[in-house]
DNA sequence: TTAATTTGACCTCG
DNA sequence: CGAGGTCAAATTAA
């Protein structure tokens, strides 16, 4: 059933490629800025130039780096930089006035037995209540555009989502629907997310996330271009619904996006304190993804968007390989 | 045939 | 007990 472990995902190579181009800029930027400026005279202007195309290539570098970590489940800053083009829906009314709403319940132990009933290993799962307690958990405000509708969605939805139920919600007038990642037993990736309608504005959808991706949606087959991986993006949402509610499903994301605390004062924004944040009980087969298993990352980076590198950085890579 | 969706039952929490 | 969330059998789509 599993074991194609051993090659890293394109994604990932692309990754490490650009942390090592970066640190060989800045190495060189360094080198530079360290000589005693021994260069004529007349080269000096140059110089400058120089170190600072150098450091263009490490920002640009590591900022690509960034964004395919943030990939991985929030939006990433590019995504909130580009919304300028969307309505703010931060509108006095349909802002979360009860965000309590949204605040559902996280169930407990019962996610593979659920329904089912008697399942020989209960241990192992005891651990997968646990983590469902501290998984992120946090709302998106989408507006569908009614000009590109389905078309221009994809955006942060790069995941795959299989549907596994849907509710109607006392007071809400439209039906909730919950995903999960497709490769949740086959990469044991718990991402899930809901999308309710809003009552008001039919043209707004509330998807909640709950859960980073450990998966690595680039496995299934998909071999990919080497070099750009912005590319990626057209491969989403095969599915679109018969129903005129679920029509509208993809959309535009943007705007308002909300990370709720977790239950039971869990602070999951203590992350850069926090070391071994989401211990996935046993390591097994999880960490798949490397560093998209480490939803802090995302996180971290969401609340700092001045990210700052550290030379350590890239130590930290190796550090999750040993599993 | 496999994969995704639909949908009612089931489960847990408040 | 009700509401929200999930499971899983049946159904439909690819």
């Amino acid at each position: 059933m599993e074991g194609k472990k051993d090659m890293l995902s394109w994604e990932q190579k692309t990754l490490v490629n650009e942390l090592i181009f970066g640190l060989e800029a800045a190495k060189k930027l360094q080198a530079r800025l360290g000589e005693p400026s021994s260069s004529p005279p007349s080269s000096s202007s140059r110089a400058a130039e120089m170190n600072e195309i150098l450091l263009k290539q490490i920002i640009s570098s590591y900022e690509k780096s960034l964004v395919m970590l943030n990939w991985s489940s929030l939006p990433p800053v590019q995504l909130i930089l580009k919304a300028g083009s969307v309505a703010p829906v931060t509108h006095s009314g349909v802002i979360p006035e009860s965000p309590a709403s949204i605040n559902g319940s996280p169930r407990s132990e019962d996610f593979l037995d659920g329904g089912g009933s008697s399942n020989t290993h209960r241990q192992e799962h005891v651990f997968n209540s646990k983590k469902r307690k501290m998984l992120p958990k946090w709302t998106e405000k989408v507006r569908i555009s009614p000009e590109r509708g389905l078309e221009g969605s994809q955006q942060d939805d790069v995941y795959s989502w299989r549907k596994y139920g849907q509710k109607d919600i006392l007071g809400a007038k439209f039906p909730r629907s919950y995903y999960r990642c497709t490769h949740r037993s086959t990469q044991n990736c718990w991402a899930t997310k809901q999308l309710q309608r809003s009552d008001n504005d039919p043209t707004v959808f509330e998807v909640t996330y709950r859960g980073t991706h450990t998966c690595s949606r680039a496995t299934a087959a998909a071999p990919p271009p080497p070099a750009s991986p912005e590319k990626q993006d057209t491969r989403t949402k095969p599915q679109i619904a018969q129903t005129p509610n679920e029509l509208l499903e993809s959309l535009k994301t943007s705007l308002t996006v909300r990370t709720e605390g977790l239950d039971d004062g869990e602070d999951v924004f203590s992350f850069p304190n926090t070391p071994p944040f989401y211990d996935y009980g046993n390591t097994n087969d999880y960490f798949g993804g490397l560093m998209e298993s480490s939803p802090i990352f995302d996180v971290v980076d969401w609340f700092n968007p001045t990210v700052e590198i550290n030379p350590e950085f890239p130590t930290f890579l190796p550090d999750s390989i040993y599993y």
